[in-house]
DNA sequence: CGCCGCGTTGATGGCAGTCAATTTCAGTGG
DNA sequence: CCACTGAAATTGACTGCCATCAACGCGGCG
C-alpha cells in the first residue's frame, strides 16, 4: 500500500519513503529552513573523495551511496544512506570517500557547516543532534563490519534484507522495496552481482523470502534470515567461557 | 631499540609501547588526573556487551579488543585498540559491543562521563578532543571495513600489517611487533587463523616481509603490500567514468 | 617429563568469483 | 499496440581460494 496522501510530494519520493512511518524526528530535521535542497540524478556526485568538509548534509528522499573505488575497478560501498540519514562527517577536515545519489530524484539537504558549527557552540540541543547522527553512522558502521565478517553470501544478502528493512520501517518489517540495484548490493557486501542474485533466489527457494519483481520482497521466515544474529554468550546465560587467565611473559629479543 | 627512557615505565609496557614516537598528544591525555588506571591481564573483560555507558576509556599501554560473539562461535574484532586510543562510546546509553584486553599488563585509564561530559560542556578543548576520538574511532572502521571487503585473504593481512605498523609507529614504519595472537588477527580480518599463517609465510617465501620469531615483522617490499590501494579514479586522472545518467522512473505496482 | 597453548603445514571439500549466455524489463519509436 | 533497444537480472559451467579437519613442532610451566 503505497501512501500518497500529499499531492505535492514527487513520485520518486513516495515510492522511497512510503515505508518510512518513523514518528522521531531526525536530526538536523528542524533546522532545515538553513539548508539547501539539491535534487539528484542517478549517479550524480554529491561529494568527492577527499574533498574539504564545507557542509553537513541530509537525504531528504532517495538513496545515496557513500563509497570508496578500488584500484581493481571494484568498488565498496561503505555506507548507504537512506531517508533521515545525516552524513558529511570526515576525519581531519576531508572527506575520505565520495557520495552520490543512487537513484534518480534522490533529495538532500545541504547546511552550511560553519552555521550549524556555531549553532551547536550555543545550542546544546544541536550539538546533541550533531552527536547522535555522528553516533547513527558508526551504528552502520558497525552492522556493516559484522555483516562483512560471515561466512557465507547468503548469510550476508539475508542480514542485508533485514538491516534495510527495517531502517526503512523504522522497525521490523516483513515488506521490502529494495532501493538499490543488485549491483549497489554487491558493492556494498563485498560480493558479485551473481552471487548476489543466486543467493536471493536460493532463499526465495527455500521458502525464507518471496519476490515480486525484482525489488519487491516479503520476508516469510524471519528467524532463518536472523541466523547468527544472537550472540553466543545469551544461549549460556550471560556466563561466557572462562578463559585461562594463565600469564604468560613476553620476552622478544631486541631489534637493530 | 627499545627505549627505556623511564626506569618507571613498566616492562610490559615498553615492549608494547616502544614503537610509538608520536609526539601529539592523543585526546584525554591532558586530564588523565580525572582517571583511574585499570590495570588488566590477558583476556580481562573492560566493560560487557549491552553495559551501560557509564564511562571513557584510553589505553595507556598494551591492547585492547573490542568485538562481538556469534552464535556458531565466531567472534568479530570490530576495533583494535592501541596506546592512546580512546573508546567506551555506545550508542542509545548502551555498550554494544564487549571490550577485553588482548594482553597483559594492559593499563586502560577510565574517566568519570559525568565529569567529562560536564567539563565538555563549558570547554570546547575537551568537546573537541572527544569528537576527534570519535572520529578517529569512525576512521579505524573505515579502514575495517574496506579491508574486509579485500578478496584475497594475503591482501587483507597484507594490508592489516601496514596499518598495524603505522599505528604502532604514530607513520608509516618498516617494523612490526604485532601487538596479538594468530587468533585476533584471524577474529579481525573474518579469515580462519590457518589461512592467516598460511598468508604471512607466503609474503615471506615472496619476500615482501620478513620474520623474525612468530611477532617480530620487518617489511620489505611495501609496494607489494599496498597493493589495491590507490582508488582507480587518481589513474584516469580524477575523471571518473561517466554513468549513464538516463532518467528511469521506478513504477513498482503497490502490494498488500 | 608431560601437558597445554600457540603456530605451522598438509589434504580435502565447498562456496564464491569469473566468463558467458539468456531472460526480463522499462522505455522508445514505429 | 507492438517491435526494438539497452540495461538489469538471472542462470549455468568452471576454476580457485579458503574453511575445515588433522597432524606436528615448539616453548613454557607444572
Amino acid at each position: 500500500m503505497i501512501i500518497r496522501n500529499s499531492s505535492a510530494v514527487r513520485a520518486t519520493e513516495s515510492i522511497w519513503t512510503h515505508q518510512r512511518v518513523t514518528v522521531r524526528q531526525s536530526p538536523l530535521e528542524s533546522l532545515e529552513p538553513l539548508a539547501a535542497r539539491i535534487q539528484c540524478t542517478r549517479g550524480q556526485e554529491i561529494y568527492k573523495e577527499d574533498s574539504p568538509v564545507n557542509y553537513w548534509y541530509r537525504i531528504i528522499s532517495g538513496v545515496a551511496r557513500r563509497f570508496s573505488a578500488r584500484a581493481d575497478g571494484r568498488r565498496q560501498i561503505v555506507d548507504l544512506l537512506l531517508p533521515g540519514d545525516v552524513f558529511g562527517f570526515g576525519a581531519r577536515g576531508k572527506h575520505h570517500f565520495a557520495v552520490e545519489a543512487a537513484i534518480d530524484g534522490t533529495v538532500v539537504a545541504r547546511y552550511p557547516r560553519s552555521r550549524l558549527d556555531a549553532l551547536a557552540e550555543s545550542d546544546a540541543r544541536i550539538a546533541r543532534e550533531l552527536r547522535d547522527a555522528a553516533c547513527e553512522a558508526m551504528s552502520r558502521l558497525h552492522a556493516l563490519i559484522l555483516n562483512l565478517g560471515r561466512t557465507t553470501a547468503e548469510e550476508k544478502v539475508g542480514h542485508f534484507l533485514l538491516k534495510i528493512a527495517e531502517r526503512l520501517a523504522g522497525g521490523p518489517s516483513d515488506k521490502v522495496v529494495l532501493p538499490i540495484s543488485r549491483e549497489d548490493i554487491a558493492d556494498h557486501l563485498a560480493l558479485s552481482v551473481e552471487t548476489v542474485s543466486r543467493s536471493l533466489t536460493q532463499l526465495k527457494r527455500r521458502g525464507v523470502i518471496r519476490l515480486i519483481g525484482t525489488r519487491q520482497i516479503r520476508i516469510i521466515d524471519r528467524r532463518a534470515l536472523a541466523k547468527g544474529d544472537e550472540d553466543q554468550f545469551a544461549i549460556i546465560g550471560g556466563q561466557r567461557p572462562a578463559e585461562p587467565y594463565r600469564a604468560r611473559r613476553l620476552a622478544y629479543s631486541d631489534y637493530d
